[in-house]
DNA sequence: ACGGATGTTCGCGC
DNA sequence: CGCGCGAACATCCG
């Protein structure tokens, strides 16, 4: 489940269970995720390092370890950063493991292998983010700097605000969502937001990255669970169901390739080339 | 069994 | 150069 709340909630659960740990062992089975470096070089330089603290932005992990070694994430579309404990169920498709010095290990699992994990020095951890736009979380969004950036780009504002250049951390839910709590039609291109719609998918996107986090902090970053779980989203995965402001039936689309949920009436589309009826 | 899935990148055509 | 589209990556799930 990879998006800014996701890598979130991965940063904060290594940093308050792992920082100061000193990893004793280090297990790569050969995959493509761990790449740029050879196994025997990633053992060396993790073994006997102590993990410092975790930083991230965007969609982007950095862990940064003792001895100057840094090393970098992504999750791609199926990864997810695991905190295991002794006695728990070992997951399936791990591509990287460290074992630590109280017992306990990271895991970093990945089904589709979209994810990657590199090896860097501490200094060349801020570049691995370099050329991404602001972060919502640790910079916050600014309605000015964002309506800049957006009216920079003929795209649909949905494709926009994906565009990790733009904005760092917004994936197909995020977006989907915070344009249905902004009451901006998805498609509406990027170049014609008004200011006060600017506005609104700052505030929109704050507040749903906040409520992801929320939920996700109920359920814990464990292993298994979440196939259960009921869809917490508004209406991401929700077409067909009725809008839950106004009860309309939720519509969908693709945009840049990717399904998009909204609302006819409360996410009027521009030029009223979608009109309402009835 | 078929189709789609929270991401990124690349090539092609306009 | 911008932009849309489809494909590719590899696996799971309903």
């Amino acid at each position: 489940m990879p998006e800014l709340p996701e890598v979130e909630m991965a940063r904060q659960v290594i940093e308050r269970r792992l920082a100061g740990r000193v990893v004793s062992r280090v297990r790569a089975p050969a995959s493509r995720v761990v790449r740029k470096v050879s196994r025997a070089r990633l053992r060396s330089r993790l073994r006997d390092a102590r993990l410092e603290h975790a930083r991230r932005h965007g969609k982007v992990l950095m862990l940064a370890f003792s001895g100057q070694v840094g090393v970098v994430s992504h999750l791609g579309m199926s990864g997810k950063w695991l905190a295991w404990s002794p006695g728990e169920a070992l997951p399936s498709h791990v591509r990287l493991a460290l074992e630590l010095d109280d017992g306990s290990r990271l895991f970093y699992r990945d089904p589709r292998m979209f994810g990657w994990v590199e090896l860097c020095t501490e200094d060349e951890l801020a570049g691995a983010v370099a050329g991404l736009g602001p972060d919502p979380l640790n910079d916050g969004l600014d309605p000015q700097d964002l309506h800049q950036r957006l009216r920079r780009t003929r795209r649909a504002v949905k494709v926009a605000l994906m565009d990790q250049k733009v904005v760092a951390g917004i994936g197909n839910i995020q977006a989907t969502e915070a344009l249905f709590r902004a009451r901006v039609h998805p498609a509406w291109p990027a170049l014609q937001l008004q200011h006060r719609q600017v506005a609104r998918i700052v505030e929109a996107v704050e507040i749903t990255i906040e409520r992801t986090l929320e939920d996700l902090k109920r359920r814990g970053l464990r292993y298994q669970s979440e196939k259960d779980a009921t869809n917490p989203f508004v209406v991401y995965g929700r077409a067909g169901e009725p809008c839950p402001e106004c009860g309309r039936r939720l519509r969908e689309m693709t945009l840049g390739g990717r399904t998009t949920v909204y609302c006819t009436r409360c996410q009027r589309s521009p030029r009223g080339s979608e009109r309402t009826r009835r």
